[in-house]
DNA sequence: CTGGGCGCCTAAACCGGTTTGAAATTTGCA
DNA sequence: TGCAAATTTCAAACCGGTTTAGGCGCCCAG
């Protein structure tokens, strides 16, 4: 490994301009810069990477924390955001690190992560209502961007989609379809955007006077198993009782009520209706269910382009105020939503 | 941010003493000792990690670089492979950073990783037969990793499955059941793992004397969309023509089968028979696919966990020829695998 | 002829740790 | 008490870059 020293000598230039003309400033004459770039080139030089980054208080690097719990990093929707990031901040030569830490642990691999200077920035990801690691990046002022929000209007950089509007207009239709008894299938309890879709949820619903009784709304984490067995518990109660309609968290979920329905013989977009949301996972294509699913559509992925350019301008010093951005969800109506069947007339009664 | 010579100063020691308290060192006194952890605890001293890796060398960190071809990273099987590596690499106090280069800049990215000294090692995924990313690291002496193998015999430490045994148990099985009119639909081709699977299943056949047309092999990324597609295709031929078993490299393609099987109202388990390669993607239960897939079963999340140990052995100066792990894959006959029906007794002629 | 200004380059300090070689202190034993 | 040995601590060099503060030569104006 060439050192930017030996370079030098071998120039018979001072370490000095050598680092000047490897960094284009402008103080080295342009016959020297070339000779400098050749030579650099010639003999296979690369700058200490380590070094660099302690000369001049940069690491180039922006960090990720997941929870050991398993799951995060298992979660696809998790996972295809990574990739957008990943793909963003490459774009942007800078590159991502990757640390898991146990539950309990959290919060102290944070604490390190910004003492110990190893990165430049941190990305949060499903934040909860009440989220600690928001609170202590903010209070010590280090470089962070969230993807979601803690509430409708915070002080630090986030780019989060318009679940309130999603949720709202996927229960206005369902509601408009006839349904009386629908059940909202969530996410875990405790993370930010569960609860806006349930406050929007909520809302819909209690404007027009339809009940909601507390097994309709489920918190669990949002897979196709859970989504399952939450199904099948539902809709194994009497025929007057069970949901005619679900609004799922994710598409995964809905895969389970799906399988839940035909388990019970009930046909998807007549018997009951589904609406899910779609993160837009590559291998989990909502328009090819059968049948195709009717969604609140809003690929994750493009969250993680998106957060990787504002890490990027959040530290390069821009106001984290400026630094926010809400998308708007489109709904897509397909097959699996339909009139509500007779029978499911009549609202829920204890 | 406090700095160890702060540290020093404030506990009356030199800034040696005070390191090789903290780092466990034995010649300082144990009372010193004491005194420098309780302070540098109050102070919320974190050695600075830029300045401790020029001065070790070590940077703590190992890399993965991805194509930044939409596909690798999106690719579940991938992302669930990065999740055991990232919680066994945490389990070793060891960071992994994600980088993401354009198909045609791969190898110099891996170059400016290794001669930057920015990783103490590298994670190679998904080798191709005649891998250059492989020979490049190997000739430049630099710790690396494999996940999967170029060949049999090898001077790498890699982690495989036992591609040969898989494929060979599962042609065996079909061919069992009366099927001669098998599909394959394999991997991307130049990849190690379909060169191995294909070769298996090849083999297979031909000691059984059953023919393979072309197009009964075909290579595609491992998507349910392009399984169905792939399927939806061989299925629409003349019923002396089409296949009677399919066997798909991953689930994803065995998933987009059963949609194609469905949509010509073929029944699978009798109709047609599937076996595929099961990766166990969490939120991909082939148990739970109607009927129950029969499937080679391996997690791949088992894969990351082996690989960061093996990593962390390799960085640590082992012999690679000690870190190469093969591990067999069960065969696990569910429903959708049945005898061949009558019209598929007959091999398929030109 | 002098001196200010500019262009190009260098010596040395610095970033914040670790590690070597030697000095200061304590301990052990006669 | 005296002296060698063992223990503990320190000053300084080092890792490999970046950056500050000049230095030297040259041109041009006064």
């Amino acid at each position: 490994m060439t050192t930017l020293r030996e370079l030098a000598e071998h120039l018979g230039l001072s370490p000095a301009t050598v680092s000047r003309a490897l960094n284009g400033f402008p103080e080295v004459g342009e016959k020297t810069r070339l000779r400098v770039l050749e030579a650099s080139e010639r003999l296979h030089y690369k700058a200490n990477s380590s070094a660099k980054r302690l000369a001049t208080g940069k690491s180039g690097m922006v960090g990720m924390i997941f929870r050991a719990t398993q799951n995060l990093l298992v979660d696809p929707h998790f996972v295809d955001f990574l990739a957008g990031l990943s793909v963003g901040l490459a774009d942007r030569d800078i590159d991502l690190i990757i640390h898991t830490a146990s539950h309990g642990e959290l919060l102290s691999h944070y604490k390190r992560f910004v003492a110990s200077g190893s990165v430049d920035g941190m990305i949060v990801s499903a934040p909860t209502l009440d989220d600690e690691r928001i609170t202590t990046l903010k209070e010590r002022g280090f470089p962070f961007v969230v993807h979601g929000r803690t509430a409708d209007r915070v002080p630090y950089a986030f780019y989060d989609i318009d679940n309130d509007g999603a949720f709202t207009a996927a229960t206005a239709l369902l509601a408009d379809l006839g349904h009386k008894r629908i059940a909202l299938m969530n996410g875990p309890s405790g993370l930010a955007f569960v609860a806006q879709r349930e406050a929007a949820f909520r809302r819909v619903i209690a404007a027009r006077g339809i009940p909601v009784p507390d097994r309709f709304v489920s918190h669990d984490e949002m897979s196709e198993d859970l989504g399952y067995r939450r199904a099948a518990q539902l809709l194994s109660g009497a025929e007057g009782s069970r949901p005619t309609a679900f609004l799922c968290s994710s598409t995964l979920m809905a895969l389970g009520v799906i399988r839940a329905a035909a388990a019970q013989n009930l046909k998807v977009g007549s018997d009951i209706s589904i609406i899910a949301h779609d993160d837009v996972l590559p291998h989990l294509r909502s328009e090819h269910f059968s049948p195709a699913l009717t969604v609140t559509r809003s690929p994750i992925r493009d969250a993680g382009t998106a957060l990787a350019e504002m890490m990027v301008a959040r530290i390069g010093g821009v106001d984290p105020l400026k630094l926010q951005r809400i998308v708007s969800v489109d709904l897509i109506a397909r097959g699996s939503t339909g009139q509500a069947p007779k029978s499911g007339g009549e609202a829920w009664s204890r």
